[in-house]
DNA sequence: CAGTTAGACTTACGACGTAAACTTATGGTG
DNA sequence: CACCATAAGTTTACGTCGTAAGTCTAACTG
Protein backbone atom coordinates (compact mmCIF):
# COMPACT_ATOMS: atom_id res chain seq x y z
CA UNK A 1 0.00 0.00 0.00
CA UNK A 2 1.91 3.17 -1.13
CA UNK A 3 -0.96 4.93 0.36
CA UNK A 4 0.64 4.78 3.87
CA UNK A 5 3.32 6.97 2.85
CA UNK A 6 0.17 9.77 2.95
CA UNK A 7 -2.03 8.25 5.45
CA UNK A 8 0.05 6.78 8.08
CA UNK A 9 3.44 8.09 8.73
CA UNK A 10 5.55 5.91 10.88
CA UNK A 11 5.90 8.76 13.73
CA UNK A 12 3.05 10.98 14.46
CA UNK A 13 5.64 14.22 13.97
CA UNK A 14 5.48 17.05 16.85
CA UNK A 15 4.86 20.45 16.39
CA UNK A 16 4.31 23.17 18.54
CA UNK A 17 0.62 23.32 18.74
CA UNK A 18 0.16 19.96 19.71
CA UNK A 19 2.93 20.82 22.45
CA UNK A 20 0.87 23.30 23.83
CA UNK A 21 -2.59 21.74 23.47
CA UNK A 22 -1.03 18.64 25.29
CA UNK A 23 0.45 20.93 27.86
CA UNK A 24 -3.03 22.80 28.28
CA UNK A 25 -4.81 18.79 29.37
CA UNK A 26 -1.59 18.33 31.80
CA UNK A 27 -1.66 22.22 33.36
CA UNK A 28 -5.96 21.19 33.64
CA UNK A 29 -5.27 18.43 35.97
CA UNK A 30 -2.28 19.32 37.81
CA UNK A 31 -2.18 23.08 37.73
CA UNK A 32 1.58 24.62 36.48
CA UNK A 33 3.18 22.17 39.29
CA UNK A 34 2.06 19.55 37.50
CA UNK A 35 3.26 20.39 34.47
CA UNK A 36 6.85 18.82 33.95
CA UNK A 37 8.41 18.61 30.83
CA UNK A 38 9.23 15.33 31.62
CA UNK A 39 5.48 14.11 31.96
CA UNK A 40 4.64 16.51 29.16
CA UNK A 41 7.45 14.27 26.98
CA UNK A 42 5.71 10.88 28.14
CA UNK A 43 2.07 12.17 27.76
CA UNK A 44 3.09 12.57 24.32
CA UNK A 45 5.14 9.41 23.41
CA UNK A 46 8.66 11.37 23.28
CA UNK A 47 11.29 12.10 26.13
CA UNK A 48 11.54 15.75 27.65
CA UNK A 49 14.50 17.11 25.69
CA UNK A 50 12.42 16.76 22.21
CA UNK A 51 9.74 19.14 23.29
CA UNK A 52 12.75 22.06 23.07
CA UNK A 53 12.58 21.72 19.60
CA UNK A 54 9.46 23.42 19.49
CA UNK A 55 9.33 25.60 22.51
CA UNK A 56 12.22 27.74 23.83
CA UNK A 57 11.76 26.79 27.59
CA UNK A 58 9.10 25.99 30.14
CA UNK A 59 8.36 29.88 29.78
CA UNK A 60 7.80 29.43 26.18
CA UNK A 61 5.62 27.48 26.60
CA UNK A 62 3.27 28.71 29.32
CA UNK A 63 3.41 31.60 27.06
CA UNK A 64 1.95 29.76 24.21
CA UNK A 65 -0.50 28.37 26.73
CA UNK A 66 -1.98 31.14 27.91
CA UNK A 67 -2.10 32.94 24.49
CA UNK A 68 -4.48 29.40 22.87
CA UNK A 69 -6.43 29.92 25.99
CA UNK A 70 -7.01 33.81 24.69
CA UNK A 71 -8.40 32.04 22.07
CA UNK A 72 -10.99 30.24 23.29
CA UNK A 73 -12.70 33.57 24.28
CA UNK A 74 -15.82 34.71 22.68
CA UNK A 75 -14.86 38.24 21.26
CA UNK A 76 -17.51 40.59 21.71
CA UNK A 77 -19.76 40.71 19.16
CA UNK A 78 -19.94 43.35 16.63
CA UNK A 79 -24.12 43.50 16.49
CA UNK A 80 -24.42 43.97 20.02
CA UNK A 81 -24.15 47.39 21.90
CA UNK A 82 -21.21 48.11 23.94
CA UNK A 83 -23.01 46.58 27.26
CA UNK A 84 -24.26 43.82 26.42
CA UNK A 85 -21.03 42.87 24.05
CA UNK A 86 -18.96 43.38 27.54
CA UNK A 87 -20.93 41.66 29.40
CA UNK A 88 -21.31 38.18 27.01
CA UNK A 89 -17.01 38.45 26.61
CA UNK A 90 -17.06 38.88 30.50
CA UNK A 91 -18.95 35.79 31.36
CA UNK A 92 -17.14 33.71 29.03
CA UNK A 93 -13.54 34.87 29.96
CA UNK A 94 -14.52 33.98 33.78
CA UNK A 95 -15.63 30.13 32.11
CA UNK A 96 -12.35 29.98 30.35
CA UNK A 97 -9.81 30.59 33.01
CA UNK A 98 -11.93 28.62 35.53
CA UNK A 99 -11.53 25.79 33.09
CA UNK A 100 -7.77 26.79 33.41
CA UNK A 101 -7.43 27.95 36.76
CA UNK A 102 -3.32 27.73 36.11
CA UNK A 103 -3.89 30.63 33.75
CA UNK A 104 -4.82 33.27 36.05
CA UNK A 105 -1.68 32.66 37.81
CA UNK A 106 0.36 32.24 34.45
CA UNK A 107 -0.04 35.99 33.84
CA UNK A 108 3.77 37.04 35.34
CA UNK A 109 4.04 36.27 31.79
CA UNK A 110 2.23 39.07 30.95
CA UNK A 111 4.99 40.50 28.90
CA UNK A 112 5.15 39.18 25.04
CA UNK A 113 1.57 38.68 24.59
CA UNK A 114 0.68 36.83 21.41
CA UNK A 115 -1.64 37.06 18.55
CA UNK A 116 -4.77 35.88 20.06
CA UNK A 117 -4.21 37.77 22.99
CA UNK A 118 -3.42 41.41 20.89
CA UNK A 119 -6.40 40.30 18.75
CA UNK A 120 -8.93 39.73 22.19
CA UNK A 121 -7.52 43.15 23.84
CA UNK A 122 -7.80 45.09 20.37
CA UNK A 123 -11.60 43.98 20.01
CA UNK A 124 -12.40 44.18 23.56
CA UNK A 125 -10.96 48.36 23.59
CA UNK A 126 -13.18 48.61 20.02
CA UNK A 127 -16.08 47.64 21.55
CA UNK A 128 -15.75 50.47 23.94
CA UNK A 129 -14.90 52.86 21.80
CA UNK A 130 -17.10 52.24 19.30
CA UNK A 131 -19.88 52.44 22.16
CA UNK A 132 -18.82 55.89 22.54
CA UNK A 133 -16.02 55.85 25.60
CA UNK A 134 -13.51 58.23 25.58
CA UNK A 135 -9.46 56.90 25.47
CA UNK A 136 -9.49 57.90 29.26
CA UNK A 137 -12.54 56.00 29.52
CA UNK A 138 -12.11 53.07 27.89
CA UNK A 139 -8.66 52.41 30.13
CA UNK A 140 -10.64 52.72 32.90
CA UNK A 141 -13.57 50.59 31.70
CA UNK A 142 -10.84 47.89 30.90
CA UNK A 143 -8.83 47.83 33.43
CA UNK A 144 -11.85 47.78 36.00
CA UNK A 145 -13.68 44.89 34.30
CA UNK A 146 -10.65 42.99 33.85
CA UNK A 147 -9.48 42.97 37.20
CA UNK A 148 -12.33 42.25 38.91
CA UNK A 149 -12.64 39.16 36.33
CA UNK A 150 -9.25 37.90 37.02
CA UNK A 151 -9.88 38.89 41.25
CA UNK A 152 -12.77 36.65 40.96
CA UNK A 153 -11.53 33.70 39.21
CA UNK A 154 -8.57 33.41 41.99
CA UNK A 155 -10.71 33.67 44.63
CA UNK A 156 -13.00 30.82 43.33
CA UNK A 157 -10.03 29.33 42.68
CA UNK A 158 -8.41 29.35 46.07
CA UNK A 159 -11.85 27.92 47.49
CA UNK A 160 -11.50 24.19 48.78
CA UNK A 161 -14.79 23.08 46.99
CA UNK A 162 -16.35 23.44 43.63
CA UNK A 163 -20.03 22.13 43.91
CA UNK A 164 -22.49 23.58 46.40
CA UNK A 165 -22.45 20.08 48.25
CA UNK A 166 -19.30 20.58 48.70
CA UNK A 167 -19.25 23.95 49.57
CA UNK A 168 -22.06 22.61 52.88
CA UNK A 169 -20.05 20.20 53.80
CA UNK A 170 -16.34 22.54 53.85
CA UNK A 171 -18.34 25.26 55.71
CA UNK A 172 -19.52 23.07 58.15
CA UNK A 173 -15.73 21.82 58.68
CA UNK A 174 -15.05 25.39 58.52
CA UNK A 175 -17.55 26.73 61.44
CA UNK A 176 -16.93 23.58 63.44
CA UNK A 177 -13.61 24.53 64.36
CA UNK A 178 -13.32 28.59 64.19
CA UNK A 179 -13.44 30.50 67.52
CA UNK A 180 -16.75 31.87 66.88
CA UNK A 181 -16.60 33.78 70.07
CA UNK A 182 -13.55 36.07 68.68
CA UNK A 183 -15.09 36.23 64.84
CA UNK A 184 -18.97 36.86 65.38
CA UNK A 185 -19.53 38.18 61.98
CA UNK A 186 -17.67 35.43 59.95
CA UNK A 187 -19.28 32.80 62.15
CA UNK A 188 -22.62 34.60 61.21
CA UNK A 189 -22.25 34.67 57.23
CA UNK A 190 -20.84 30.98 57.35
CA UNK A 191 -23.71 29.64 59.74
CA UNK A 192 -26.65 31.74 58.24
CA UNK A 193 -25.92 32.59 54.60
CA UNK A 194 -23.15 29.81 53.08
CA UNK A 195 -24.51 27.10 54.77
CA UNK A 196 -28.31 27.50 53.40
CA UNK A 197 -29.24 25.29 50.48
CA UNK A 198 -27.98 26.81 47.76
CA UNK A 199 -25.50 29.09 48.10
CA UNK A 200 -22.76 28.96 45.53
CA UNK A 201 -20.18 31.34 45.41
CA UNK A 202 -19.54 30.95 41.88
CA UNK A 203 -23.02 32.80 41.28
CA UNK A 204 -21.58 35.83 42.98
CA UNK A 205 -19.75 36.71 39.70
CA UNK A 206 -22.79 38.50 38.20
CA UNK A 207 -23.74 40.69 40.94
CA UNK A 208 -20.14 42.56 40.63
CA UNK A 209 -19.91 42.62 37.01
CA UNK A 210 -23.25 44.23 36.66
CA UNK A 211 -22.21 46.90 39.13
CA UNK A 212 -19.49 47.29 37.39
CA UNK A 213 -20.87 47.69 33.91
CA UNK A 214 -23.83 49.69 34.96
CA UNK A 215 -21.37 52.13 36.73
CA UNK A 216 -19.57 52.63 33.15
CA UNK A 217 -22.58 53.27 31.75
CA UNK A 218 -23.32 56.12 34.10
CA UNK A 219 -19.77 57.37 33.95
CA UNK A 220 -19.75 57.08 29.80
CA UNK A 221 -22.64 59.40 29.50
CA UNK A 222 -21.70 62.04 32.21
CA UNK A 223 -17.89 62.91 31.50
CA UNK A 224 -15.19 62.41 28.71
CA UNK A 225 -13.00 61.18 31.58
CA UNK B 1 29.82 39.22 83.55
CA UNK B 2 26.72 37.54 84.40
CA UNK B 3 24.59 39.33 82.69
CA UNK B 4 25.71 37.87 79.28
CA UNK B 5 23.22 34.79 80.21
CA UNK B 6 20.72 37.38 79.69
CA UNK B 7 21.57 39.96 77.22
CA UNK B 8 24.13 38.39 74.64
CA UNK B 9 22.81 34.74 74.46
CA UNK B 10 25.60 32.96 72.12
CA UNK B 11 23.20 32.11 69.35
CA UNK B 12 20.28 33.72 68.15
CA UNK B 13 17.96 31.35 68.52
CA UNK B 14 15.42 30.83 65.74
CA UNK B 15 11.63 30.75 66.03
CA UNK B 16 8.75 30.94 63.37
CA UNK B 17 8.67 34.50 63.59
CA UNK B 18 12.20 35.26 62.51
CA UNK B 19 11.88 32.70 59.99
CA UNK B 20 8.53 34.20 58.22
CA UNK B 21 9.68 37.82 58.43
CA UNK B 22 12.80 36.88 56.60
CA UNK B 23 11.18 34.60 54.19
CA UNK B 24 9.21 37.90 53.25
CA UNK B 25 11.90 39.89 52.97
CA UNK B 26 13.32 37.14 50.65
CA UNK B 27 10.14 36.81 48.78
CA UNK B 28 9.89 40.62 48.01
CA UNK B 29 13.29 40.19 46.32
CA UNK B 30 12.55 37.70 44.18
CA UNK B 31 9.49 36.41 44.46
CA UNK B 32 8.05 33.09 45.02
CA UNK B 33 11.04 31.41 42.71
CA UNK B 34 13.59 33.20 44.49
CA UNK B 35 12.25 32.10 48.33
CA UNK B 36 14.20 28.97 48.66
CA UNK B 37 14.98 26.51 51.67
CA UNK B 38 18.44 27.31 51.17
CA UNK B 39 18.78 30.54 50.67
CA UNK B 40 16.49 31.47 53.12
CA UNK B 41 18.75 29.34 55.74
CA UNK B 42 21.62 31.54 54.34
CA UNK B 43 19.89 34.47 55.01
CA UNK B 44 19.18 33.52 58.80
CA UNK B 45 22.81 32.41 59.09
CA UNK B 46 21.42 28.10 59.13
CA UNK B 47 21.37 25.29 57.19
CA UNK B 48 18.01 24.61 55.20
CA UNK B 49 16.75 21.80 57.26
CA UNK B 50 16.87 23.62 60.46
CA UNK B 51 14.37 25.62 58.98
CA UNK B 52 12.04 22.61 59.54
CA UNK B 53 12.05 23.08 63.34
CA UNK B 54 10.01 26.16 62.63
CA UNK B 55 8.01 25.16 59.60
CA UNK B 56 6.26 22.01 58.62
CA UNK B 57 7.02 22.65 54.81
CA UNK B 58 7.18 25.47 52.34
CA UNK B 59 3.56 25.40 52.07
CA UNK B 60 3.44 26.36 55.80
CA UNK B 61 6.14 28.79 55.70
CA UNK B 62 3.84 30.30 52.60
CA UNK B 63 0.35 30.06 54.64
CA UNK B 64 2.52 31.36 57.54
CA UNK B 65 3.93 34.59 55.36
CA UNK B 66 0.46 35.46 53.81
CA UNK B 67 -0.99 35.50 57.54
CA UNK B 68 1.79 37.95 58.24
CA UNK B 69 0.55 40.18 55.41
CA UNK B 70 -3.01 40.77 56.12
CA UNK B 71 -1.54 41.49 59.65
CA UNK B 72 -0.06 44.59 57.93
CA UNK B 73 -3.29 45.83 55.90
CA UNK B 74 -5.18 48.63 58.10
CA UNK B 75 -8.22 47.50 59.41
CA UNK B 76 -11.59 49.29 58.71
CA UNK B 77 -12.00 51.80 60.94
CA UNK B 78 -14.99 51.66 63.40
CA UNK B 79 -15.66 55.54 63.62
CA UNK B 80 -16.09 55.74 60.15
CA UNK B 81 -19.02 55.41 58.31
CA UNK B 82 -19.15 51.61 56.19
CA UNK B 83 -17.91 53.34 52.88
CA UNK B 84 -15.05 55.48 53.99
CA UNK B 85 -14.13 52.22 56.44
CA UNK B 86 -14.01 49.93 53.31
CA UNK B 87 -12.39 52.42 50.79
CA UNK B 88 -9.62 53.00 53.21
CA UNK B 89 -8.99 49.54 53.82
CA UNK B 90 -8.92 48.44 50.42
CA UNK B 91 -6.77 51.00 49.75
CA UNK B 92 -4.24 49.63 52.25
CA UNK B 93 -5.10 46.49 51.01
CA UNK B 94 -4.24 47.15 47.38
CA UNK B 95 -1.01 48.75 48.64
CA UNK B 96 0.02 45.76 50.96
CA UNK B 97 -0.18 43.67 47.84
CA UNK B 98 1.95 45.58 45.64
CA UNK B 99 4.52 45.63 48.35
CA UNK B 100 4.39 41.89 48.28
CA UNK B 101 3.61 40.59 44.85
CA UNK B 102 4.07 37.41 45.68
CA UNK B 103 0.98 37.04 48.05
CA UNK B 104 -1.94 37.17 45.33
CA UNK B 105 -0.52 34.38 43.74
CA UNK B 106 0.27 32.51 46.44
CA UNK B 107 -3.70 32.82 47.63
CA UNK B 108 -3.80 29.21 46.02
CA UNK B 109 -2.82 28.54 49.81
CA UNK B 110 -6.44 30.17 50.51
CA UNK B 111 -7.32 26.96 52.76
CA UNK B 112 -5.85 27.52 56.46
CA UNK B 113 -6.23 30.78 56.89
CA UNK B 114 -4.24 32.42 60.07
CA UNK B 115 -4.88 34.46 62.79
CA UNK B 116 -4.99 37.66 60.99
CA UNK B 117 -6.63 36.61 58.03
CA UNK B 118 -9.80 36.00 60.11
CA UNK B 119 -9.71 38.55 62.13
CA UNK B 120 -9.20 40.80 59.30
CA UNK B 121 -12.32 38.81 57.26
CA UNK B 122 -14.29 39.31 60.69
CA UNK B 123 -13.96 43.05 60.76
CA UNK B 124 -14.74 43.59 57.42
CA UNK B 125 -18.15 41.50 57.46
CA UNK B 126 -18.91 43.30 60.69
CA UNK B 127 -18.59 46.75 58.76
CA UNK B 128 -20.54 45.49 56.05
CA UNK B 129 -23.32 44.29 59.00
CA UNK B 130 -23.16 47.23 61.06
CA UNK B 131 -23.47 49.69 57.78
CA UNK B 132 -26.45 47.57 57.43
CA UNK B 133 -25.83 45.49 54.44
CA UNK B 134 -28.05 41.85 54.47
CA UNK B 135 -26.09 39.09 54.96
CA UNK B 136 -26.44 38.21 51.14
CA UNK B 137 -25.90 41.78 50.34
CA UNK B 138 -22.42 41.27 52.59
CA UNK B 139 -21.24 38.21 50.78
CA UNK B 140 -21.90 39.93 47.49
CA UNK B 141 -20.35 43.18 48.83
CA UNK B 142 -16.78 41.42 49.85
CA UNK B 143 -16.69 39.16 46.75
CA UNK B 144 -17.07 41.95 44.66
CA UNK B 145 -14.70 44.36 46.30
CA UNK B 146 -11.76 41.97 46.94
CA UNK B 147 -12.13 40.23 43.91
CA UNK B 148 -11.24 43.74 42.07
CA UNK B 149 -8.71 44.25 44.76
CA UNK B 150 -6.85 41.07 43.70
CA UNK B 151 -7.20 41.48 40.17
CA UNK B 152 -5.96 44.71 40.00
CA UNK B 153 -3.24 43.70 41.69
CA UNK B 154 -2.70 40.77 39.47
CA UNK B 155 -2.37 43.29 36.50
CA UNK B 156 -0.49 45.45 37.96
CA UNK B 157 2.50 42.79 38.64
CA UNK B 158 2.46 41.69 35.70
CA UNK B 159 2.97 44.93 33.75
CA UNK B 160 6.70 45.10 33.01
CA UNK B 161 7.35 48.45 34.39
CA UNK B 162 6.50 50.38 37.95
CA UNK B 163 6.89 54.12 37.41
CA UNK B 164 5.31 56.31 34.76
CA UNK B 165 8.92 57.35 33.14
CA UNK B 166 9.35 53.44 32.54
CA UNK B 167 5.65 52.54 31.47
CA UNK B 168 6.33 55.54 28.75
CA UNK B 169 9.24 53.90 27.91
CA UNK B 170 8.07 50.35 27.45
CA UNK B 171 4.88 51.60 25.63
CA UNK B 172 7.39 52.97 22.95
CA UNK B 173 8.91 49.74 22.72
CA UNK B 174 5.56 48.00 22.47
CA UNK B 175 4.14 50.29 20.03
CA UNK B 176 6.97 50.16 17.89
CA UNK B 177 6.98 46.70 17.15
CA UNK B 178 2.86 46.18 17.19
CA UNK B 179 1.33 45.92 13.98
CA UNK B 180 -1.03 48.84 13.89
CA UNK B 181 -3.29 47.99 10.89
CA UNK B 182 -4.16 44.52 12.61
CA UNK B 183 -4.67 45.87 16.07
CA UNK B 184 -6.20 49.24 15.27
CA UNK B 185 -7.59 50.39 18.24
CA UNK B 186 -4.98 48.91 20.75
CA UNK B 187 -2.05 51.01 18.64
CA UNK B 188 -4.34 54.13 19.62
CA UNK B 189 -4.85 53.17 23.06
CA UNK B 190 -1.12 52.89 23.60
CA UNK B 191 -0.10 56.21 21.02
CA UNK B 192 -2.50 58.46 22.57
CA UNK B 193 -3.28 57.51 25.71
CA UNK B 194 -0.67 55.50 27.33
CA UNK B 195 1.73 57.17 26.08
CA UNK B 196 0.62 61.00 27.06
CA UNK B 197 2.96 62.17 29.94
CA UNK B 198 1.00 61.82 33.12
CA UNK B 199 -0.64 58.09 32.81
CA UNK B 200 0.36 56.13 35.04
CA UNK B 201 -1.79 52.40 35.21
CA UNK B 202 -1.65 52.13 39.10
CA UNK B 203 -4.06 55.65 39.33
CA UNK B 204 -6.78 53.18 37.68
CA UNK B 205 -7.79 51.76 41.10
CA UNK B 206 -9.60 54.08 42.50
CA UNK B 207 -11.51 54.20 39.57
CA UNK B 208 -12.91 51.05 39.44
CA UNK B 209 -13.37 50.47 43.50
CA UNK B 210 -15.24 53.97 43.60
CA UNK B 211 -18.02 52.26 40.67
CA UNK B 212 -18.00 49.44 43.21
CA UNK B 213 -18.53 51.42 46.19
CA UNK B 214 -20.95 53.56 44.76
CA UNK B 215 -22.79 50.30 43.43
CA UNK B 216 -22.58 48.88 46.37
CA UNK B 217 -24.25 51.75 48.13
CA UNK B 218 -27.61 51.71 45.57
CA UNK B 219 -28.15 48.00 46.39
CA UNK B 220 -27.82 47.80 49.71
CA UNK B 221 -30.77 51.11 49.56
CA UNK B 222 -33.20 49.51 47.40
CA UNK B 223 -33.18 45.75 48.31
CA UNK B 224 -32.52 42.83 50.87
CA UNK B 225 -31.12 40.78 48.65
C1' DC C 1 26.55 17.86 88.08
C1' DA C 2 23.91 14.53 85.29
C1' DG C 3 20.15 13.74 82.06
C1' DT C 4 16.92 15.24 78.83
C1' DT C 5 15.64 17.32 74.87
C1' DA C 6 14.87 21.04 71.51
C1' DG C 7 17.06 22.64 67.84
C1' DA C 8 20.84 22.71 64.83
C1' DC C 9 23.70 19.96 61.30
C1' DT C 10 25.00 16.16 57.76
C1' DT C 11 23.95 13.26 54.34
C1' DA C 12 21.10 11.59 50.87
C1' DC C 13 17.27 10.92 47.41
C1' DG C 14 14.30 11.71 43.69
C1' DA C 15 12.42 15.33 40.65
C1' DC C 16 13.02 19.39 38.25
C1' DG C 17 14.68 22.58 33.96
C1' DT C 18 17.77 22.43 30.48
C1' DA C 19 22.84 22.49 28.13
C1' DA C 20 25.56 19.70 25.00
C1' DA C 21 26.52 16.12 22.14
C1' DC C 22 24.75 12.28 19.72
C1' DT C 23 21.78 9.63 16.46
C1' DT C 24 18.10 9.03 13.29
C1' DA C 25 14.49 10.15 10.01
C1' DT C 26 12.72 13.29 6.33
C1' DG C 27 12.38 15.64 2.28
C1' DG C 28 14.68 18.27 -1.45
C1' DT C 29 18.11 17.83 -5.19
C1' DG C 30 21.35 15.76 -8.77
C1' DC D 1 16.88 6.35 -7.22
C1' DA D 2 20.90 7.77 -4.47
C1' DC D 3 22.63 11.27 -1.66
C1' DC D 4 23.01 14.24 1.94
C1' DA D 5 21.75 18.56 4.54
C1' DT D 6 18.79 19.49 8.09
C1' DA D 7 15.10 19.00 11.26
C1' DA D 8 13.61 16.19 15.02
C1' DG D 9 14.29 12.87 18.74
C1' DT D 10 17.61 10.67 22.27
C1' DT D 11 21.21 10.18 25.82
C1' DT D 12 23.83 11.78 29.31
C1' DA D 13 24.84 15.06 32.65
C1' DC D 14 24.78 19.19 35.83
C1' DG D 15 23.16 22.18 39.29
C1' DT D 16 19.10 23.24 42.14
C1' DC D 17 15.10 22.23 44.49
C1' DG D 18 12.12 20.29 48.76
C1' DT D 19 12.64 17.37 52.36
C1' DA D 20 13.23 12.38 54.86
C1' DA D 21 16.30 10.26 58.15
C1' DG D 22 19.77 10.20 61.29
C1' DT D 23 23.30 12.51 64.21
C1' DC D 24 25.35 15.91 67.20
C1' DT D 25 25.29 19.63 70.70
C1' DA D 26 24.08 23.35 73.63
C1' DA D 27 21.05 24.79 77.09
C1' DC D 28 17.38 23.96 80.58
C1' DT D 29 15.70 20.67 84.17
C1' DG D 30 16.09 18.48 88.53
Amino acid sequence: MRAQRKEAPTRVRLNRERVIAAAIVLADKGGLDGLTMRRLGEDLGVEAMSLYNHVANKDDLVNGMVDAIFGEIELPSHSDDWKTAIRKRSISFRAVLAEHPWASSARDSGVNPGPSTLRHHDRVIGTFRNGGFSLPMTAHAFSAIDSYIYGFVLQEKSLPFTTPEETEAMAHLMLAQLPTKEYPYLAELTADHVLKPGYFYGDEFLFGLDILLDGLEQKREHSGD
